[in-house]
DNA sequence: GAGTGGCAGTCTCAAAAAGAGACCAGCACT
DNA sequence: AGTGCTGGTCTCTTTTTGAGACTGCCACTC
């Protein structure tokens, strides 16, 4: 309130683009948004961004995602454009996942919030810490 | 692979920072992401980050939230220190939510991927119709 | 003094999403 | 012939989300 104010030109208008006017089917920030924020898409676009990966490099860089959502979520962002999926006809054929541009060009976006993160997680955790002491 | 590559210092140290070095539970960027990767999150913070809103009135400006999930949401915000909530004693109890100087600076670094979005959204859209028409 | 409506929620139950792990086919090496 | 690697799919269980009824308090109206 008083602090660091930060210079976001026309908060009001990015909120108007988020609600879309009344009608949230067609709100097209919302719908961005919900493509970073599965459980897994941000960490392996994080990891797609260092390198290409293949499918079990993926599973055991990431030792806790299910196969399954590995499927699915490498799935969700090919369609979204983020990622491009390419199969090499190797005898046990191997198939190579890497950022897109567009899924670069969004990483290049996505990378402000993981410095900020890496910045200020202590805080965010010492202020979880605090609510939950003073909610006991 | 060739046109705009992005300038990121050390991606490969930004994964070893998700991924914990084996350990997923103490991985502090993750645990941020998270924080952010709500359905409603987002939707929220971009309200507040507008100006402070009262239950009530945040419950009108994003009509398809439930009240649970609204008061679920605007709690974990609240726990992660992002936002603040003020009781006034009038007579109908009013309640006010803010953001934080923490959920400001956090804004300031997800406001950048909201502006990626509204400028690419089309792309997102058409990678979709694209990927949708193909596997048809 | 009974009804209506706003305030900020909680409670319960159903639906959707995520997670665990078994299973599949094909090939290479031993 | 058995083992392990490739990249998955299928089924089942648990967790998360969503919809909506219900609460208690007060003010205003009729």
């Amino acid at each position: 309130m008083d602090g660091k104010v930060i210079n976001l030109k026309s908060k009001l208008e990015v909120y108007k683009a988020i609600s879309g006017g009344g009608n949230i089917a067609n709100c097209p920030v919302r719908e961005v948004i919900q493509g970073v924020s599965g459980k897994w898409r941000s960490l392996l676009m994080m990891a797609l961004a260092e390198k290409p990966y293949r499918f079990g490099e993926l599973r055991r860089l990431v030792p806790d995602i299910s196969q399954r959502m590995l499927t699915q979520t490498l799935y969700d962002l090919q369609r979204d454009g983020y990622v491009h999926r390419e199969v090499f006809p190797t005898k046990p054929p191997s198939v190579e996942y890497s950022l897109t541009d567009l899924g670069r060009s969004m990483f290049g976006a996505f990378h402000q919030l993981i410095l900020w993160a890496e910045l200020n997680h202590d805080a965010v955790r010492a202020a979880r810490a605090d609510f939950d002491a003073s909610q006991a």
